[in-house]
RNA sequence: GCUGGUAUAGCUCAAUCGGUAGAGCAACUGAUUUGUAAUCAGUAGGUUGACGGUUCAAGUCCGCCUACCAGCUCCA
């Protein structure tokens, strides 16, 4: 059990395993670390403190001072002198103009501002452990002495009140626990994930490279489209089945379309474009305008609808260049895009629809995932009434689908409210893929209309949304949720035959045709190297299976049949082995 | 874009105070014919990210640029 002092001023007692107990932990813990930089840097101004998801950090104004993560041992083993001082937490309250006083004493410009900003009568809330006195109204731990497991992390700069227009903070982040393996383990975990970095493991599984030449515009490896072609196999299947058609529109398209969709104006920035022939264009940031034209290609009808166009779009968009990350954030990426254009009424059974097929998408992979509905940000099209309906629209979709979701004021696009998808890979860490968009404007921009069945023309409500997301976003994830060791069915390479020497090199080959014919990929490591050396490499390779072929094998016209997970699991017939594998790749097992 | 850092052979890394740039793996050649995660020997491989400066002398010091890395901001 753990005391904690809550905002009231009471203690409670809470179990250990309490997420609640843990953030207070970490909360306390922020307090520690900015007492101890406080006394080792009397001139450090300071900022907030909270407890983030995996531990906590401070932002510190270290003015001229220069601090790196050499200077973390020092800090950490002040935090410990003041842990053993034992402090207990007090909680008590000034009044405003007391507060601001106090903290304009102390040079705390910062926690001046946040008093400044509190209401006029508004009590001012302090904790305090022995001399540290901070703006802060709790919880924390009762007794500091509890906060025991911790680890200073790493040290980046942070815009004070995360504005990019204001003065760059120090930002120390830590993390804590309340048992040392419980950090171990956390520790562990970490240089886990920078195992399956997918920037590295794309590099040693040849899945794709970047050049200087394009910074943000990833080239893939023959491995790589490999896998991205799987993936799209995949897509496209559900998609047809669905009800969707396919439709390719051009990369790049005159800026006048770019003006009337609205993205010259809202998201102008983030668009490249070129002049030719006096004429403006601009390369697509986003693939709706080019759905739009082939929805107006011809007359549409209300038995039309829902009108499904799924494509596959590059779209280009200019990241700032300090964002770019691997596959993860790029210039240029291809979304599994999909525009759908439905009547009012259609909203809610259209919104289940694409649900499902994202869950089912996700489920192949054993991604768990959470939802965020967003709705209208500041820059934005449209009257109000008509956020109001599709924000409704997109509530009752998930209200009637039973779906729990976190809601996100202000984070839709420009044109819509959307519902964001957030997977959570293997580790725990979450990626923001699929999304529904509703979308009433471009319909009016673009005076989109089908003809009812009352003869009158009436707009059609348009859907924008995605599943993986990025194919290249999607690929980066998939990367490290397998740690480079993809299903069998996305595996670059399904089956290296490994001849033990170049006397059973006949057999393997005559072993790899067979198995070719199948439809399997099936490589021949046809090299004088011992088999020893070969089987390491496809090891290293993450090939699902490796078929050991010696004498042995070749008289009894069987393989021995390796897994990269498993090792060694006895011999087969050619036949059974593909048998064995086919099924493996249909059902999308994962091992 | 901002703050801080990094850039040496295909990859992972050395090179002391500024004094002729090295190793392992990979590649190539040859030998070896191998039984479930590395056979041996040899060869080749570099304007030290680019440009400029300081110096008798720069991988090393200074400036500027580019890319990358950790965050921030932004985002699929």
């Amino acid at each position: 059990m753990i005391r904690i002092i809550e905002r009231d001023g009471s203690t409670k007692d809470y179990e250990k395993s309490d997420r609640y107990a843990l953030d207070t932990l970490r909360h306390t813990g922020s307090h520690v670390m900015a007492d101890a930089i406080k006394r080792l840097y009397p001139k450090a101004k300071l900022a907030i403190g909270p407890f983030i998801e995996n531990g906590f950090y401070y932002d510190i104004d270290f003015g001229d001072e220069k601090i790196s993560d050499e200077d973390f041992p020092k800090i950490e083993e002040e935090m410990k002198k003041i842990i053993k001082e034992n402090a207990t937490m007090e909680r008590y309250t000034m009044d405003r103009a007391d507060a601001i006083k106090f903290f304009k004493d102390r040079n705390e410009d910062y926690k001046v501002e946040l008093v400044e900003d509190l209401p006029e009568n508004e009590k001012v809330y302090f904790a305090k452990q022995n001399n540290f006195i901070d703006l802060c109204g709790g919880p924390h731990l009762l007794h500091t002495s509890d906060f025991k497991y911790f680890k200073l992390m790493s040290i980046a700069g942070a815009y004070w009140r995360g504005d990019e227009h204001n003065k760059m903070l120090t930002r120390i982040y830590a993390t804590a626990f309340f048992n040392k393996e419980d950090l171990d383990n956390y520790i562990t975990m970490m240089e886990e994930a920078k195992k399956r970095d997918h920037r590295k493991l794309g590099k040693e599984l040849g899945i794709f490279m970047l050049s200087d030449y394009g910074p943000g515009f990833p080239f893939f490896l023959p491995n790589g489209m490999i896998v991205r072609n799987a993936l799209m196999d995949y897509w496209r299947k559900i998609h047809r089945a669905n009800g969707y058609d396919e439709i390719m529109t051009p990369i790049m398209l005159n800026k006048e379309l770019w003006i009337t969709s609205g993205h010259w104006e809202h998201y102008g920035e983030n668009m490249y474009s070129s002049s030719i022939d006096d004429l403006d264009y601009c390369l697509k940031p986003m693939n709706c305008p080019g759905s739009i034209l082939v929805y107006m290609n011809e007359p549409r009808s209300y038995r039309d609808l829902p009108k499904r166009f799924a494509e596959p779009g590059i779209v280009h968009r200019h990241e700032k260049s300090g964002e770019l990350h691997g596959l993860m954030r790029v210039r240029c990426f291809t979304q599994d895009d999909a525009h759908i254009y439905i009547t009012e009424e259609q909203i809610e059974e259209e919104v289940t629809r694409i649900i499902k097929i994202i869950d089912d998408i996700y489920k192949v992979f054993k991604f768990d995932y959470f939802v965020e509905l967003s709705t209208r940000p500041d820059d934005r099209m449209g009257t109000d009434e008509e956020w109001d309906r599709a924000e409704e629209g997109l509530k009752n979709a998930l209200k009637n689908n039973g779906m729990d979701y976190i809601l996100n004021e202000g984070d839709g696009a420009f044109y819509g409210p959307k519902i964001d998808f957030h997977l959570r890979d293997c580790l725990g860490r979450t990626w923001q893929c699929g999304t529904i968009q509703l979308d009433i404007q471009l319909p009016q921009r673009f005076n989109l209309e089908y003809i009812g069945a009352d003869g009158e023309k009436h707009q059609p409500i348009m859907i924008h949304r995605v599943c993986f997301g990025s194919i290249e976003r999607f690929m980066g994830i998939l990367i490290e949720h397998f740690a480079g060791a993809f299903p069998t069915w996305l595996s670059p390479t399904q089956v290296m035959v490994i001849p033990v020497s170049d006397k059973t090199l006949d057999y393997g080959m005559k072993v790899k045709e067979e198995i070719e014919k199948a439809g399997i990929r099936v490589k021949i490591d046809d090299r004088a190297e011992k088999m020893g050396y070969k089987i390491r490499e496809a090891q290293m390779q993450k090939i699902p299976y490796m078929l050991v072929v010696g004498p042995k094998e070749a008289e009894d016209n069987v393989v021995s049949v390796r897994n990269r997970a498993k090792g060694d699991i006895g011999t087969k017939s050619v036949n059974d082995f593909i048998n064995m594998i086919r099924e493996e790749i249909e059902t999308k097992k994962i091992d």
